[in-house]
RNA sequence: CGGGGCGUGGCGCAGCUUGGAAGCGCGCCUGCUUUGGGAGCAGGAGGUCGCCGGUUCAAGUCCGGCCGCCCCGACCA
């Protein structure tokens, strides 16, 4: 590609909305354009280097057995509602009308769609297993986009799904996938980490995200220090304290502590850490009630309560249902004293206190020596609390759990027969009975991933992409263009690389030196071959490697090779 | 949705406190000079100061409302 008939528009600035780095390096660069808040436009940069990442996950999807299709954007409602999830899916996906007033959404994954397909096609168990996929743009209503391409309300996914007549079945395609995704973040050279996750709105087991440890990530996962243990910070479990022999006698007295409600303002007032206090939530579970009992230091992870209390709906309790279930306002509530039919659940944390002050169920009043077993009966012990940075790791329970930022690249679930039930993606096995396809989903941020390389690969001057990710695989700069001699070096160079199969960009506009090395630097090709001076005293042009800054000079004669060799290190 | 910040030529910013002729750098156009790290000189084009309303003789500047963008939080496949 020659530059002069190329579209790049660098920046010589980056606009101010951008402050991480791959925003800003990919919109100076002339990768993306924005449009609106979370929105972007892919300029002729950019639309090469996602096409590049695109190819490497098609390849190594095939290589994996799997079949590629494309969905439609638009779903229908009742496609939806038969799925159960119209009312449900959350953040709700975007919404839309037809002029006859038929109802859509844009589509911000393909359960429904594709089981459906298959619903049609899949009829026998000689049919099974099929894993398809696509690529495919998907719209999702975020309250908040962020970070450039890291978060956008419309990104490019790759979605696979598996349908499988068995767990077994189920668990070789689900291996698979995972193995692709392995192979696709070795070739992207991202060194990604899989954790442990949740399933959120899509639901399943065995769910593991794979995740590009990053500040500018928006997640957290905790690695622990000494074993294999990963987990998102949803789900991460530390090793709680031995439980202790509950005191026989109740030492429990009252005290008062008017306007006192937060952690913070009754440790300070009765002088005692917050790990002495045991805080009491209340939440409407289905019909009924729970309080949740954590140590008044830790913080309740919802997820972990959400799965406790199964498919029943949760929410915190609101004012008005505390004050009839405590008799006090809010910030007075504690285990002891309860109505009967409020089920307490309590972290196994609590279960190593002794002496511990919790609300009193009246106004401006707290316990202070509450015991377990003499005060109050717990229901059920649940490891309810979120995990923190320094915990003892509960797998091997000597290391200690490290919390690390990351953004999540991939995420792969096993669903079972959820979606296949629903929507009657059934198939006869070798007895004639029908049966339901077991199934299992397979996603893959495209976008998200171009801005995880340049989070993963840039200097100050600009980004260094991997070869497998690169727009071009080298850039020439002719750095005097008028100069008969060095134009027919360069071009010819420009042609021998091109008869290798490599994607060149060659720079031989009008321009000074310092813009071409700036731009070079900024869009980050792996090898950038220099004719200029060098090439004129010496006869030789410079070879040098955007990764590292590794830079050899070379004869016209092994310009090609070296240039072959670096790229292939890169 | 809560908290914070910002909106002035294509980009980055100053001007707003204390109302009185819209500025700077980069980019863009023309000419000449230049060619190893975003060139130099000269000339030039380009702005309803986010929008609406109000106060005032006079509003980029003060007041009210709205919109948009960014960051933190909540949420998250």
């Amino acid at each position: 590609m020659l530059a002069s008939q190329y579209y790049i528009r660098t920046l010589r600035e980056a606009p101010a909305e951008a402050e991480i780095a791959s925003h800003r390096l990919l919109l100076r660069g002339g990768y993306i354009r924005p449009v609106g808040a979370g929105i972007f436009s892919w300029l002729p940069l950019g639309l090469r280097v996602l096409q590049r990442v695109e190819q490497v996950i098609r390849e190594e999807m095939n290589v994996a057995g799997a079949h590629e299709v494309l969905m439609p954007v638009l779903h229908p409602r009742e496609l939806w509602e038969r799925s159960g999830r119209w009312d449900i899916f959350a953040p709700t996906p975007l919404r839309v009308k037809d002029r006859a007033d038929r109802e859509f959404c844009l589509g911000p994954t393909h359960e429904e769609v594709v089981t459906d397909l298959v619903a049609m096609d899949l009829d026998s168990y000689r049919d099974i297993p099929a894993t398809l996929y696509q690529i495919q743009v998907k719209f999702r209503d975020e309250l908040r986009p962020r970070g450039g391409l890291i978060r956008c309300k419309e990104f490019i996914m790759k979605d696979a799904y598996s349908f499988d007549r068995d767990r077994d079945g189920l668990d070789r395609s689900y291996n698979a996938m995972y193995d692709a995704y392995v192979r696709i973040f070795e070739r992207l050279n991202l060194p990604v980490v899989t954790v442990e996750a949740e399933a959120g709105s899509i639901g399943g087991t065995d769910t593991r995200e794979f995740m590009l440890l990053s500040e500018n990530g928006e997640d957290t996962v905790y690695m622990c220090d000494s074993c294999d243990y990963a987990s998102n910070a949803e789900c991460a479990t530390s090793r709680a304290p031995d439980a202790i022999e509950p005191l026989a006698e109740s030492r429990r007295e009252l005290v008062s502590t008017p306007d006192t409600r937060t952690v913070e303002q009754v440790t300070g007032l009765l002088g005692v850490t917050p790990d002495r206090l045991v805080k009491t939530l209340l939440f409407r579970a289905g019909d009924g009630f729970i309080a949740a009992l954590v140590r008044g230091d830790r913080a309740l992870n919802e997820f972990k309560l959400a799965r406790f209390v199964k498919g029943e709906e949760l929410r915190m309790a609101n004012d008005a249902e505390v004050q009839s279930l405590t008799g006090a306002r809010v910030g007075f509530a504690g285990p002891v004293g309860l109505p009967a039919d409020v089920r307490i659940i309590a972290d196994h944390e609590v279960r190593a206190m002794r002496d511990f002050v919790t609300g009193a169920n009246q106004d401006d009043a707290h316990f202070v020596n509450v015991n377990l077993a003499a005060d109050f009966g717990v229901d059920e012990w649940v490891d309810l609390r979120e995990a923190c940075h320094g915990d003892t790791c509960a797998q091997c329970a000597t290391g200690t759990l490290q919390a690390h930022r990351c953004i999540e690249l991939a995420h792969v679930f096993k669903l079972g027969t959820k979606y296949s039930s629903a929507l009657d993606a059934t198939f006869r096995d070798a007895e004639g009975n029908e049966l339901p396809s077991i199934m299992g989903c397979y996603g893959i941020g495209v976008s998200r991933i171009v801005a995880a390389l340049v989070e993963q690969h840039h200097g100050k001057s600009g980004i260094m992409w991997p070869r497998e990710a690169a727009p071009f695989d080298a850039t020439i700069l002719l750095l005097s263009p008028d100069d008969e001699e060095l134009r027919a070096i360069a071009d010819n160079l420009y042609t021998q690389l091109q008869d290798c199969g490599l994607d060149v960009l060659y720079d031989e506009r009008d321009a000074s030196p310092g813009v071409k090395f700036a731009e070079a630097d900024l869009i980050g090709c792996p090898v950038r071959v220099v004719v200029g001076r060098t090439t004129r005293n010496e006869g030789k042009v410079e070879i040098r490697r955007r990764a590292d800054g590794h830079e050899e000079l070379a004869s016209l004669d092994e310009a090609v090779a070296a240039v072959l060799r670096l790229r292939e290190s890169s």
